[in-house]
DNA sequence: TTCTTTAATCGTATATTTGCGATATAAGAT
DNA sequence: ATCTTATATCGCAAATATACGATTAAAGAA
């Protein structure tokens, strides 16, 4: 590959493949579950529910972290995490719109 | 990477992350708005439109389709496509479930 | 201070994705 | 039958992602 062709793309297209990205590993989607079924932020509870090593998990929580879904803290020699809920209503905005708004003008798929 | 650990999750968490990582790149978004916005299904418009050689296109075009997100026909010597609307009504459904059903319980970010 | 616990980061191996040109395929046109 | 057009597929190169063990860092406990 020459060279990668995002750029090439609208910010809001990037935007919504970078959430996307950030959703795309069952991983990614079983931490965000533990961290909304929990009132307190858990962390080293994640790597024992999950079936990967300490080192994998960390690196999938920096990714969310990144991606801005998640929230974290250090918490003595603990760290805590929580979902960043107004990052996740405004990419259900953007998925709406993308979803639902375009199907208005167009009900039926033609094949 | 000894070996993929996507098998030791759930199927609802592999169906959600195999669905986000469909749309996990900006040319699958734009292909996407550009089939919603056309009523007729369109195939080399896609090519002319997106920054991408035909073979790349094409090869999005095929991760949609097997996702499920689009279909695809046979046209003569063109090929249709057009967006699965009910793939996208189930995915928006599981997603909403993600989203906002795990709000409710948990209002507030502890970090 | 030293030991323990918890989590982040580094280094590395392997798998997957992205992208393109070239080629193959398939159907209509001449 | 041959030519043209439209797409899919192949083969390859480069970039990213995934996973893990080992190491580092940081804070509380002894």
């Amino acid at each position: 590959m020459a060279i990668h062709k995002k750029e090439a793309f609208t910010q809001k297209e990037q935007d919504l493949a970078a959430f996307a990205k950030a959703l795309a590993h069952p991983a990614r989607i079983a931490i965000l579950k533990v961290l909304a079924q929990r009132n307190e932020c858990i962390c080293g509870e994640i790597v024992e529910i999950l079936p990967l090593a300490q080192s994998t998990v960390s690196q999938h929580l920096k990714e969310l972290k990144n991606a801005g879904l998640i929230n974290g803290s250090v918490d003595g020699p603990r760290s805590c995490y929580c979902i960043n809920w107004k990052a996740f209503e405004k990419f259900n905005q953007e998925f709406s719109w993308l979803f639902t708004n375009l199907k208005i003008k167009n009900q039926k798929s033609c094949c």
